[in-house]
DNA sequence: AATGAATGAGGATTCATTCAT
DNA sequence: TATGAATGAATCCTCATTCAT
C-alpha cells in the first residue's frame, strides 16, 4: 500500500523508460484496459518489479499521473513567466501556440488526459482532475481578470462563459492535434498553427473592447 | 462475424431491454473493459444469445452504436425541422437547449460517444466517428452557411474556424452536462441553462454582423 | 457472489470427483495453501469452471465444507436412531466405534475439522465451527442428560467437566485416527478399537453410579 | 540450505525481534501461507537478511520451531523441578494451571503446535512433532508410573488409555483458551481455572485408589 | 432459436529466492 | 555482513467465445 522509494533511486534512463511504456498503454488503453504484461515487456522489465515499485495498478496509474503533471506545469510555468506585457488576445495566441508544442512533444499526456475526462470510474479520477484542472483554469481566470483590470476586454462580458468558451477552444484545439479524424483541416498537426489567427479575431471581437 | 437478422426479429421491449444493459457497460467502461456477462445479467438473457445476435463483441458494440445513432439523427431532426425562421444566434441557443434535453434524456449516449473520442484502438471508431460527426458537423456547417447568405454574420468572418469553435463549444457544454468535475457552475446540470444566453452574447459579438 | 445452481445440476459422479478433489487439497494444504490448479487438475476439469460453479475460492470451500457436514449428519443419523435401550457407556463406546468407521470412510473430512480448528482466519470459520459442533456437542449433552435422569451417573457429577472431558476423548481419538504420530499405539487405526474398552472403564468409574 | 552462525551472533534484542515477528507469521497463517514479505517488514529487517542467516523458509521454520521448544522445555523444568511431594492428582492440577499461565504468556507457540499437527505436509513435521510430543508424554507417563508405585492409582487401571485421556485433556484445554468457540464457558481463558477442579474430581474417581 | 456449461488465455498480484553492491 | 532490487513462477479470478443440448 504504501510505495517505498525503490523507484525513486533507479537511473534516470531507466525511471523514464518504464513511465514512458506505461504511459503509452494508459493513453493507448484507458485506465482499466491497460495492460501490465504488455507494460513491462516493452519497458523490458520484470513484471514483478512493477508491484515492488508502485505497490499496484492504481500506484503505478498515479506515478504516471504525477511523472506527466510535472511535465504540464513546466510548460504552463514558461507561458506564466512569460515578461512579455502584450494584451490578452496576443497571450491566448502564444498559449494556443505553447499548447501545440506540448501536444506535438507529449501527445500521450494530452490522450491520459481525455481519458481520465471521459471515464467515470477511473481511479482517482476526481482527484487528479481537479488537480489538473485548477492549473489550467486558474491560469486563464486570472488572465481574464488581469485583462478586465486594463480594460482590454468589454465591461459587460460575461466572465463565467467567456471562461468556459476559452477551455473548450483550448482543449478541443489540443485534442485535435493529438486524435485524427476531429474535422478536415485539424487532423494535420502541422496546419493548425495557421488556425489560430482566426480564433483570435472571432475572440477578440466577441469579447474586446476595440471600437470597430 | 456476419450478424444475422435473429435479432431484428426479436419483440421490441427485449430488443430495448438488451441495447439498454449493453449501452450502460460500454458507456461506463468503455469498449475494452466492458464485460459482457456483466451484461448479459443486467438484461437478463443467456450469454449465447449475444453471440447469436451480434456474432461477438465488436458486433454488439457496433449494433448500440447503430442504435444510439438512431437517436441522436432524431434529436437532430427534430432542430432541422424546427420551422422557425429566426437568426442564427437564435437558433444556436435553440441548438444548446434541445442538446441539453437530449443529454438528460440520453446521457449515457454521450458518454459512449466521448470514449470513442479518446480511445483510438476502439475498433471501428474511424468508422463510428466519421458517420456521427457528419451528422452533427454538416448541420452546423449549413447553418453557418445560410447565415452568411442572409447576411446575419460578418463578411470577413473565419468559417471554419467559426465553425471548429460552435463545435467545441456544442461538445463541451454537453460533456459539462453529462460528467461531473468539468468547471463549478457547469457540473448542475438543471443550472446549465442559464448560461446559454451568455454564451450567444460573445457569439453574437464575435461572428454577428450587427453594429454596436 | 451468488452461486448459481449449475453446480447442482452436473452428473452425480462428476460432482462427487469434484468435491472429492477439492477435499483433498483443502484437507492436506488447509485453506489458505490449497492450490485451485492443483484441484482441477486432479478433478480433471477446467479452472474456469470452478469459478462459473462456485464464484469463489471461499463459495468452494463453503461447498466442500457444506457437503462434509452432510455426510457427518448421516453418520450421527446412525448412531442418534439406534434404537438399542442400553446405558451410557455402552453407547459411547458404539459411538467411538462409529466414529471409527467414519474416520476410515472419510478421513479428510475429519482433517478438514482439523485445519478449521487451528486456523484463525479461515473463512466462514466461525460461522461452520458453530455449525460443526453444535451437532456433535448438542449430542453428547442430551446423551449425559438422559443417563442422569435414569441415574446412569452419579449425582454430584460436574456435567460441563464431564461434557468437555468427552469431547476431548472422542476428537483426539479420532485425530489419532487420522493423522500419524499421535502416540504409538494409537497410530495404527486397526488396533485402536481395542482401546475403546479401556476408556469406557475409566470412564464408567470416573462418572458411573456403580457401586464397587 | 545449511544455515550458518551468523543469526546465533545478532545481538539478543534482535534475534528475539525476528523470532517472534517469525512465530506470528507461522502462528497465524500456518506454514504455506506465511509469507517472509509480511515477516521482514514487522521484523524491520532486510529481506535477504532471512536467507542469510536460515537458508529457506523451511529453515526459519526450523529455527522458529526451536526457539519455541526451549521456552516449552522452559515451562516443562519448572513443574518437574516442583519439589512439592503431593499425589498424582494435586500434580495433574497444577500441571494444567501452569499450562494455562504458559498459553497465557505464549499464546502463539500453542498454536504453531496446533499446526504442525493438522497440516500433514508441513515440512520437518514429524521429526518436530515426535521432538514435542515427547517432552510432554514421557513426563505424563512418568507420572503415571510413580503414581502407581506409590499405589495412588488403582491397580488394574489401563495405563496406555489413561496416558491417552491425559493427553487429550490437557491437549483440549490448552486449545480453547488459546482459539474461540471450542464450547461456551471454556473459551473464556480467565474462568478456565474454575474447571480444573472438576476435571479433577473426575479422574480421580476414574483413575485413583480411593475408597468410597 | 435459445440456452448455459465448458474452456483456457490473460488479468493483477504475491511470493520465495538470488545476487550485486 | 547486510541490504534490497530483480525475477518469474504461481496465486486467484474474469473474460469472450464455442458448442452440445
Amino acid at each position: 500500500m504504501i510505495p517505498n522509494t525503490t523507484f525513486e533511486r533507479l537511473p534516470e534512463e531507466k525511471k523514464e523508460r518504464i513511465m514512458q511504456a506505461a504511459l503509452m498503454e494508459f493513453a493507448e488503453k484507458g485506465y482499466a484496459a491497460a495492460s501490465i504484461n504488455r507494460m513491462v515487456e516493452k519497458a523490458g522489465i520484470a513484471k514483478g518489479s512493477v508491484f515492488q515499485y508502485f505497490g499496484d495498478k492504481e500506484g503505478l496509474f498515479a506515478a504516471v499521473f504525477a511523472h506527466s503533471l510535472e511535465k504540464v506545469k513546466d510548460e504552463l510555468r514558461k507561458v506564466r513567466d512569460n515578461p512579455a506585457r502584450t494584451d490578452i488576445f496576443t497571450r491566448l495566441a502564444q498559449i494556443l501556440h505553447t499548447g501545440l508544442d506540448f501536444t506535438r512533444t507529449h501527445p500521450l499526456i494530452y490522450r491520459l488526459y481525455t481519458h481520465l475526462l471521459s471515464t467515470p470510474d477511473m481511479p482517482l479520477r476526481n482527484f487528479l482532475l481537479t488537480r489538473i484542472r485548477k492549473e489550467g483554469k486558474d491560469f486563464l481566470a486570472e488572465l481574464l481578470e488581469k485583462a478586465a483590470d486594463r480594460g482590454e476586454i468589454r465591461r459587460d462580458l460575461p466572465m463565467q462563459e467567456a471562461l468556459f468558451l476559452l477551455e473548450a477552444l483550448m482543449d478541443r484545439f489540443l485534442l485535435a492535434s493529438v486524435l485524427p479524424y476531429l474535422g478536415e483541416g485539424f487532423s494535420d498537426k502541422k496546419t493548425m498553427e495557421n488556425h489560430i489567427p482566426g480564433f483570435m479575431d472571432i475572440l477578440e471581437k466577441g469579447m474586446g473592447n476595440k471600437r470597430p
